[in-house]
DNA sequence: CCAGATTAGTTGACTCAGTCAACTAATTTG
DNA sequence: CAAATTAGTTGACTGAGTCAACTAATCTGG
């Protein structure tokens, strides 16, 4: 393995971060020494990966490779075909879909990558042969805590993403809304009719260049969501911004909210504008830290309650 | 960090490659991840890695960074003078050297690195807050690990390099020659004449097309030798492999021998020969293991010893 | 001391890994 | 059942990086 520059001895630092960061320096050397061997291989790195899926998993679609390892669809078909004519892998249509075909590796294919996964494990062979059996151990140990500690956290903490509403969406939209208002803030059943006819002319009305609903999804449910709707031709109205409390504290409501505002400078509205309650602190604090600023404030009695206060803010672009 | 697949409770297989290989692909993915951002920067990969080290180096030359950082000087070239044209960094020529010009970045680089900078840090730092104190102590430690045993690793057994023969080089291979054959084997000065001789021939009658001297070399020092000369057109002669006894074990002689045949095989000759003692075992079975064969043995005195067998043997092409 | 070799960096021409968009055929959806 | 969407293909292109020839400066050996 190269070198690192510099004596390990220095005092390590005692920030974090920045040991982190050194440390991913660090790996990236080493792993680009270990990969070096496949650049001088027929194949290139990304070559290398995806004969090694083949290789590793059954069933696999062109599709799938291109999701799992964020490939050009375009990219990959030349370079199956490639493949294809060197009969390195084989494919079949499939029977309940006859766009997708199944791909797999053929004999010839596992023996044009049988050297290079050869070579790669006498890499790392030779660098654990040149460790003391305690040394070894220690590395292993280390590497097995290092991989444990980030994939429990990221299982822990799995990212959620933000995606375009779907059918099932504003139903969802107006029962959450509905229940949690209620639970949180003893709102009835009126304010929920109100989320209804909300989302109910966001559908009937929809323009898609200027209009859209956000839903974030995390683990397969809906955590959370938001609106950007049409006042008027340069002004936008920001809605329903609901983030699940069990998905609370990831920053999921500041990046509806992100997306909200960059969406609507892409549409070139000159402002935004939004509409909601003094008590709702969390959301009033997300609209304070993207620049919205307050305009108005008016007491009124809704749903059930007697002693609200409903703010505007306004962004302007 | 993005989620690695599967299931970590998985059983452990056992074998330590199999578990390094993994945590490559693993520590792959996590990178990627981290530097995804870069993509979207202004600048590509290999941008920030250049305005990386201008930030963190004194006295830099492109040179320097060519070499530290494997970049190609055409390449660095252009790049260089599009930060230059952008006012990122400065250039000062050398008063020693007016080949060389020194490198600095600017205010104004920093200030473009700077939010690279931030948000590499910032990402860093919302996975470590993701971490209870415990496991973030847990991921810092074995982090610490890792790097420690490598880097230590590394450090004892730092690679070597072959190089083409240069000035110094001959005495030192007639030197060492004599020096190591008395002590191990007692081949008295006359074999430090025949060395001497050899060496006298290949450099007064150098083909540079089809005869080469590689040396290996270690932290500095010499380590190892070995020459190819033409014995006909057909025909190349493997002499004087030696490898230095603190430097045995390292695989250095098996890649003498490896390299004499690649260019032997590349200067066209149809077969190399070579002359040894059957004592000297190590050779012996470098040169087996390389595909030569034993074709003639001969008893014969020299160099004050008795009982010697010279052997020749052959590779055929 | 000087011619030839080597080095530091530049310029010209090029390769190819990967991107983007438009396409065809098949499937899904309202 | 028409329109929308999806899986994969094809055409055209970009730009990160390579290779070689170049200029200017330095080093080396005779």
């Amino acid at each position: 393995m190269a070198t690192s520059g510099g004596s390990f001895a220095s005092p390590i630092p005692n920030d974090p971060v920045h040991s982190v960061r050194r440390f991913n320096r660090f790996y990236t050397r080493q792993i680009g020494v270990l990969q070096e061997h496949l650049l001088h291989s027929q194949f290139s790195l990304t070559e290398v990966r995806v004969l090694y899926e083949l290789a590793h998993r059954k069933q696999l679609t062109a599709g799938e490779l291109c999701q799992d390892l964020g490939l050009d669809p375009g990219y990959l078909s030349r370079m199956l075909q490639n493949f294809l004519s060197h009969g390195w892998i084989t494919t079949a249509p499939s029977r309940q879909d006859r766009r997708k075909v199944f791909l797999a590796l053929t004999a010839k294919g596992r023996k044009v990558l049988a050297p290079l996964e050869q070579r790669s494990s006498d890499e790392v062979s030779a660098i654990l042969s040149r460790l003391s059996p305690v040394q070894q151990g220690k590395l292993l140990s280390a590497i097995h805590d290092v991989e444990s500690v980030l994939t429990l956290s990221q299982q822990v903490s799995a990212p959620y993403v933000l995606r375009p509403h779907r059918p099932g969406d504003m139903g969802w939209v107006v029962q959450r809304h509905g229940a949690l208002y209620w639970q949180e803030y003893g709102y009835d059943e009126r304010f929920e009719a109100l989320v209804a006819g909300i989302v109910a002319e966001f559908i009937e009305k929809l323009d898609p260049a200027r209009e859209r609903c956000w839903i974030a999804e995390k683990d397969g449910e809906n955590v959370g969501s938001v609106f950007l709707v049409k006042k008027s031709q340069s002004v936008a109205k920001l809605r329903l911004l609901l983030v699940e409390p069990s998905a609370r504290g990831l920053g999921i409501g500041k990046r509806l909210v992100a997306e909200c505002i960059r969406f609507a400078r892409e549409a070139r509205y000159k402002k935004i504008m939004l509409w909601t309650q003094s008590e709702l602190a969390a959301a009033r604090h997300l609209y304070q830290s993207a620049g919205f600023e307050l305009v108005a404030k008016e007491k009124h009695r809704s749903w059930r309650r007697k002693d609200l206060i409903a703010e505007i803010w306004e962004l302007k672009f």
